[in-house]
RNA sequence: GGUUCCGUAGCUCAGCUGGAUAGAGCAACUGCCUUCUAAGCAGUAGGUCCUGCGUUCGAAUCGCAGCGGAAUCACCA
C-alpha cells in the first residue's frame, strides 16, 4: 500500500535530514483536504523542534527528499506546516486495473491461524415478541459478526435464549386461566405474539388484584407479593424447577410457539446463529464455580448462608452469587455460561452484544472471573450499545409504547412498495421480483438507519425518517448500486486494454475513496463500529454520483477511457456491495 | 448520593489515534431530465462544537471543574 511506502520514506528522510528517529508505522498521514492540492498530507509541526528549522523549511526539505526517493510521488506543495503530497495518476489507474475484477475487494478472508471470536447477541426472553430494542441488538450483533469476519476472523454467532423464569410462568398461567385453549393456528396469531398477549393479560388481572387488596387496606408492597396470581405463578415456577411433567409440557408447548415466531422474525430480519443456548440447560451452571470460589476463599458466606463476592477493593459493592436458599442468580448463571462458552469454542475473544444498561453487570462479571482465577477473563468483551428512544420518549411495554419488530418491518415493506409504485420504474418485474425488491429496500432503509449511528450512543428512532429514501439512507446507496449495475450490463467486457494516462478530478476522487476501503474495514473492526462502514458506503455512493453526473461512461468515445471508467464502476459496485453486506443489507441489480 | 456514558446547525447524525476555513442528510430556498436510472446532481442559507479554566506551536477531540440529560448501583433476568 502506498501509505506504508510513504511512511517508510518519511522515516528515512527524517533520519537522514535531521537525525530524527521515528517508527514508520507511527507516522500519521491524513487525506488532503479538498481545498488543497494533493492526496496525502503530513503535518510537520511535531518535527520542527528537533529539526531546528521553520515548519515551511522542514516541509519543503522533506517534500524534496520524498519526491526524489519515491517515484509514485508526482508532486508536492507546502502550506504552512502542512506537506501535501500528490500521487501519480499512474498509481491510481493501476490500482483500479488490478482490483476491479476482485468481487471480494476490501474483505479479508480468515486464514486457519487467524483469531476466533464468539459473538453473543439477541438473547430474547420467550414471554413476548421482539421489539425495536431487540432490532438494534440483532442488527448490531449480525453486523459486528460480519465486520469481524470481513476483517479476517473466524466468527461464531451464538444466542442465549432466556426460556425459563417467572416471566414465562406468567404467560403460561394467564393462558391456562383465560386462554380457552387458544393456539397460533386457532387465533391466526404468530406464536410469540400469542404468548405475549397472555403476558399482558396476566399483568392486567394482576394489577386488578393488587388494586383490590390495597382497597382492603393492604400496603402496596404486600399486595404485590400476596396477590393470588403472583403466588400461583411462583408455585408454577417451583413446579417447573421440580420437573413437574404437566408444567413442563405446557412450557415446552408455549415456548415452541414462540420459537416458531422468532424464527420468522429472524428470517425476515436476515439474521441467524451458529449455535443456540437455552437458559433452561445452563441456569444451574455456575454453582460449581461458586463452590470453588468458596474453597479458595475468593468468595465468602454470610451468616444466613448466602454467598457473596467482595468487590469493595475494586471500588464496587459486594455482589450476591447464591441466595440463602442456595439458588443461583443472574450473575451466577453468567459465570457458568461464560465458562461453558470458553470451553465450547476456546475462542480468542468472547463478545457480548448487550445494552449499556448492563455495563455494571459485565464489569462485575469480568472481575469475578478474574478473581476466580480464569486468565481468559480479559477475553470477555461487553459490546455495549445505547438505547433506542422514540420521538415521544422511551419505549415502555407497560404503557404500550413499544414498537413491535414484526409490525415495523411489515409497515416498512408497505411503504417501500408505495414508493416504488410512485416512481413507476420496474413495472415489468414479476410479482416475486417486486416483493423481493420491496423487502430489500425496506430492510435496507431500516438497517441503515439504525446502523449508521455510533453503537455506543443512544439513538432516536423516528419512524418517518427511517423510511426515507433520499439523502443519507440505505435506499440511496442501493439506488447507486442499481444504477452502476445497469451501466455495467450495457457496457462491453474490457479486460486488457491500454489504460489512460491520466485521470480527471472526479475519477481521482472516486479511486481515492475506493482505496480507503481495506483500511476502513480494519479500523471499523477494531472499533466494533458498523457505523463507520455505513458512513463509508454513503461517502462512496455520494462521490460516485458526483462523478456519474458529469462524466460520460458509455458515451465516452475513447475506448480506453471508456474501459477504465467501466472498471471503475465495477469496483465501486463491489465496494458498495461488500460494505453493505457487512451491515447485512442486500443491494439490488435494478430498482 | 456513588459510578459510567452522553452534550456539535431548527431536527437526525459524521468528525478514528489533537492539525489547515467544523462536515453530511432532513426541513427551507434556487437551478439542472430530448443525453448512461432526477430515489440523482450543483448551489444558497443555517454554528457560543453546553460553560469555564488548563495542557499544547495548535483543542470539537486531551485534563480538571461546573451545568444539563441518560443508564446503573436488586436475594429480577
Amino acid at each position: 500500500m502506498i501509505e506504508q511506502i510513504l511512511q517508510d520514506s518519511i522515516s528515512t528522510s527524517l533520519n537522514s535530514l535531521y537525525n530524527i528517529n521515528i517508527e514508520p508505522s507511527s507516522i500519521v498521514l491524513q487525506a488532503t483536504k479538498k481545498e488543497f492540492q494533493g492526496d496525502f498530507t503530513l503535518v510537520v509541526f511535531p518535527f520542527v523542534k528537533q529539526a531546528k528549522k521553520s515548519p515551511e523549511q522542514v516541509a519543503s526539505e522533506l517534500g524534496e527528499s520524498l519526491k526524489n526517493s519515491v517515484d509514485m510521488i508526482s508532486d508536492y506543495n507546502v502550506v504552512k506546516g502542512f506537506l501535501n503530497i500528490s500521487i501519480a495518476d499512474d498509481y491510481w489507474i493501476r490500482f483500479v486495473n488490478h482490483n476491479y475484477h476482485n468481487d471480494a475487494f476490501g474483505i479479508k478472508q480468515a486464514q486457519p491461524n487467524d483469531s476466533s471470536i464468539v459473538v453473543e447477541y439477541s438473547s430474547p426472553n420467550t414471554n413476548k415478541p421482539l421489539h425495536l430494542g431487540h432490532i438494534r441488538n440483532n442488527l448490531l450483533g449480525w453486523s459486528i459478526s460480519q465486520l469481524l469476519a470481513s476483517n479476517g476472523a473466524h466468527v461464531k454467532k451464538v444466542n442465549l435464549v432466556n426460556d425459563r423464569g417467572i416471566h414465562i410462568c406468567k404467560s403460561m398461567l394467564a393462558w391456562l386461566r383465560y386462554g380457552n385453549g387458544e393456539t397460533p393456528e386457532s387465533s391466526g396469531l404468530k406464536g410469540d405474539h400469542l404468548v405475549g398477549k397472555y403476558y399482558v393479560v396476566f399483568d392486567k388481572y394482576y394489577k386488578e388484584e393488587i388494586k383490590q387488596l390495597v382497597s382492603e387496606g393492604m400496603s402496596e408492597d404486600d399486595a404485590k407479593r400476596q396477590a393470588p396470581l403472583m403466588i400461583e405463578a411462583q408455585e408454577m415456577l417451583k413446579k417447573w424447577e421440580e420437573g413437574d411433567s404437566e408444567v413442563r409440557a405446557l412450557w415446552e408447548k408455549m415456548n415452541n410457539w414462540v420459537y416458531a415466531g422468532f424464527d420468522q422474525t429472524y428470517q425476515k430480519m436476515g439474521v441467524g446463529f451458529d449455535k443456540i443456548y437455552y437458559e433452561s440447560d445452563t441456569y444451574l451452571l455456575g454453582k460449581e464455580l461458586v463452590q470453588k470460589g468458596l474453597d479458595t476463599n475468593v468468595l465468602f458466606k454470610k451468616e444466613d448462608g448466602s454467598v457473596w463476592c467482595d468487590l469493595t477493593g475494586e471500588g464496587l459493592d459486594e455482589k450476591l452469587l447464591l441466595r440463602k436458599d442456595g439458588t443461583s442468580v443472574y450473575m451466577t448463571q453468567d459465570l457458568g455460561t461464560a465458562l461453558l462458552r470458553h470451553n465450547d469454542f476456546n475462542a480468542n475473544q468472547l463478545i457480548y452484544v448487550v445494552g449499556n444498561e448492563q455495563d455494571y453487570h459485565f464489569k462485575v462479571l469480568k472481575l469475578i472471573l478474574r478473581k476466580l482465577g480464569f486468565d481468559w477473563s480479559d477475553k470477555v468483551y461487553h459490546l455495549s450499545y445505547g438505547m433506542v428512544e422514540l420521538p415521544n420518549g422511551k419505549m415502555k411495554s407497560r404503557e404500550g409504547t413499544v414498537v413491535d419488530a414484526d409490525d415495523l418491518m411489515e409497515e416498512m415493506v408497505k411503504t417501500a412498495q408505495m414508493m416504488c409504485e410512485e416512481h413507476g420504474k420496474n413495472t415489468d418485474m414479476s410479482p416475486e421480483e417486486k416483493s423481493e425488491l420491496y423487502h430489500m429496500l425496506a430492510l435496507g432503509a431500516l438497517k441503515y438507519f439504525i446502523l449508521k449511528v455510533d453503537p455506543t450512543k443512544n439513538m432516536l428512532f423516528n419512524p418517518e425518517e427511517s423510511i426515507d429514501f433520499n439523502g443519507n439512507t440505505g435506499p440511496f446507496i442501493q439506488y447507486t448500486h442499481a444504477r452502476i449495475r445497469s451501466i455495467i450490463k450495457k457496457g462491453e467486457e474490457c479486460d486488457s486494454v491500454q489504460m489512460p494516462a491520466q485521470l480527471n478530478e472526479k475519477e481521482r476522487e472516486v479511486v481515492k475513496v475506493l482505496h480507503n476501503l481495506p483500511g476502513l474495514i480494519e479500523s471499523a473492526a477494531q472499533n466494533y463500529s458498523p457505523a463507520m462502514v455505513a458512513n463509508y458506503a454513503y461517502d462512496l455512493a455520494k462521490t460516485f454520483n458526483s462523478f456519474y453526473q458529469d462524466t460520460p461512461i458509455l458515451k465516452e468515445a475513447d475506448s480506453n477511457i471508456r474501459c477504465f471508467r467501466l472498471q471503475l464502476c465495477q469496483m465501486v459496485a463491489h465496494a458498495i456491495k461488500n460494505s453493505m453486506n457487512v451491515l447485512g443489507i442486500k443491494v439490488p441489480e435494478r430498482m
